[in-house]
DNA sequence: GCCGTTTTCGGCCCGACTGTTTTCAGTCG
């Protein structure tokens, strides 16, 4: 079991025991348990067997006994019990915004099973027949409803993307494979997918398949033909592992990567599918002769003599076209564009040298200041931010002024012993509901960054929302906006704010957007940040980590970054220091 | 259920906003 299987197999417990009315700390502490899990670098599976375990910070005796049960037998029993006292749908109903446990409660035990039940009961008005629910509930139901239904049945990539990587490791390390690669809308880094598609190559697809069909992972097989097998992986997500022959690798990877649309303006210049008739794949004179000569040499590993990048390399130089980055295959415009050479010329991970959004144990985080820069040092960068939350903020436990200068002398201390390190000082502070900041200038004048976020009223009108974010772009010592809009990637609507208008006022004062890379945020999204690049607004690829782990989430936000077209100079933190620094220090307009 | 002990049970992040009522509990972050 992954970690994070694991990880939702105790939030659901959690969920389950809170319905029940039981110990909101017991709840809570499950909760926390989950979060940990997932937080960990280590499968739990090797930690386990290590016996390390119960020295995990919040893993006590319980919940130790319940993960070992769920590596052992890939379930527990205390779940299925609770299970059976609380139909799945009641479940759902915790994740409606504005419906909380008191509301669930009491659908349930009128006896709401289902969401499709309660909307009803909300379309007829029988809700606000209920005890403590009026009509604004009514509303929430129905709108949280449609939420979850536009979500159903997708993945974030956060999720998507390990199993496929996992998955993808399976399929190469099979001797038969002579290639295999992620395709599909994964590749393409689109925030919500409905499979993870993989595609293989091998002389022998039906062996392949015949294994893959056999192997444990495919219990729940949900189709298959000739060519491929789906079935249901971790949580459910649909699977799709397809063989090729290795002559129509590349150019099926080709058709199954981009959009219909994409496909089609390659096919308008001359790109033919796999298995055409004609039994040549690829390009107008048949890419994949190459290939093939390429595999018949080398005695048959013709990885070494040409990667799979640089086949479809080949594959779009046939169509006297360079190469389109998956990110870009969308709306088939971007064929036209890589014909007159006006392709951009995207950000990469490598092209990262800091992060400027980092949260530790001073406030809500769960990795040390130590950890968290040793952890950004192993990862190569040139600098960081330290960024915990303010004081308003008392959920996330944020600092105190004195709190926050104590935090800085720490960093400055800690800073010294570095060496080609920066460490910067900074604070992630929040724009409060009536339009004020958190901290007063004069202590803000003393941070080397200052990222401005919107925790609070989010459900506020656009005027009042305007004000608040006026407020912060417009002050002297404010650098970055953080996750600008507020959105949670199918939990949440973001707040009401007019992009065009924020994007003028970030490209009228100076001030830096933030594209946040958590996989359930990507805020600024791929459309925004495109506008933000057309404005001249600065961007900053920011992970919000709130541990170790989760400083490999720039991932996401590289990906996002480069599906917003934008290229290395758009970006803050792919800048050498003495650049940055430059920046930081100028007179905002 | 976890933690930290003043080792064996008590404490566990909290303040603002919102919805439902009519003075406060639920919900959110």
């Amino acid at each position: 079991m992954h970690n994070q299987e694991i990880a939702w197999a105790l939030a659901e417990m959690a969920n389950l025991l809170e319905i029940l009315g039981e110990n909101p700390f017991k709840v809570r502490a499950i909760r926390k348990g989950a979060m940990v899990i997932e937080g960990l670098e280590t499968p739990v599976s090797v930690l386990s067997v290590r016996g390390q375990l119960a020295k995990i910070d919040g893993i006590g005796k319980g919940l130790c006994a319940e993960i070992e049960e769920l590596l052992q037998a890939g379930e527990s029993r205390q779940l299925q019990r609770l299970r059976e006292k609380v139909p799945p749908g009641v479940l759902d109903m915790l994740q409606l915004p504005g419906i909380g446990l008191r509301a669930v409660r009491t659908f349930f035990a009128e006896g709401y099973t289902t969401l499709e039940e309660l909307e009803e009961g909300a379309r007829k008005h029988r809700l606000r027949l209920l005890p403590g629910i009026a009509a604004k509930t009514e509303l929430a139901v129905i709108r949280g409803v449609e939420l979850l239904r536009r979500r159903s049945g997708k993945f974030g990539l956060g999720v998507a993307r390990p199993l496929a990587e996992e998955l993808l490791r399976f399929l190469q390390n099979l001797p038969e494979v002579s290639r295999a690669e992620i395709t599909g809308d994964l590749r393409r880094s689109q925030e919500m997918v409905e499979e993870i598609h993989l595609l293989a190559a091998s002389q022998e697809p039906a062996a392949i398949l015949d294994l893959v069909k056999k192997h444990p992972m495919a219990a729940k097989q949900l189709a298959e033909d000739e060519t491929f097998v789906r079935f249901a992986f971790a949580f459910g997500l649909p699977v799709r592992i397809e063989v090729t022959g290795e002559s129509d690798f590349i150019a099926r990877w080709v058709e199954t990567t981009g959009t219909a649309q994409h496909w089609a303006a390659l096919q308008s210049r001359g790109a033919r599918p796999a298995k055409a008739s004609n039994g040549v794949a690829g390009g107008q004179q048949g890419s994949s002769t190459e290939c093939r000569a390429a595999a018949e040499s080398d005695e048959g590993d013709w990885r070494r003599f040409i990667s799979t990048q640089e086949a479809e390399e080949v594959f779009y130089e046939k169509l006297h076209l360079p190469w389109i980055p998956p990110e870009l295959r969308e709306t088939g415009k971007e064929v036209a564009q890589a014909e007159a050479g006006e392709l951009p010329d995207l950000v990469e991970l490598g092209d990262i040298l800091g992060d400027f959004h980092i949260h530790t144990n001073w406030s809500d985080g769960v990795s040390s200041l130590e950890e968290m820069v040793s952890a950004g040092r192993s990862r190569g960068y040139a600098y960081m931010a330290i960024t915990d939350h303010s004081q308003s903020l008392a959920v996330a436990r944020g600092l105190s002024e004195s709190k926050l200068r104590e935090q800085h002398r720490t960093i400055r201390q800690l800073a010294a012993r570095e060496k080609d390190f920066t460490l910067f000082s900074g604070i992630e502070m929040d724009i409060l509901g009536d339009g004020r900041l958190d901290y007063a200038d004069d202590i803000l004048r003393e941070m080397d960054v200052v990222i401005a976020s919107v925790h609070t009223g989010l459900r506020q009108e656009r005027h009042k929302v305007h004000t608040r974010l006026e407020a912060a772009l417009k002050n002297p010592h404010v650098d970055i906006i953080g996750h600008p809009t507020g959105r949670l990637i199918g939990t949440r609507e973001p707040y009401d704010v007019d992009i065009d208008w924020l994007l003028d006022l970030a490209a009228k004062t100076g001030t830096i957007l933030e594209i946040n890379s958590s996989p359930d945020r990507l805020d600024l999204s791929a459309p925004h940040a495109r506008l933000a690049k057309e404005r001249g607004v600065m961007i900053a690829i920011n992970t919000d980590a709130h541990d170790r782990a989760r400083l490999s989430e720039m991932a996401y936000g590289v990906a996002n970054a480069r599906r917003a077209g934008l290229e290395k100079d758009d970006i803050l933190n792919t800048k050498p220091l003495a650049e940055v620094k430059k920046i930081l220090a100028r007179p905002k307009g």
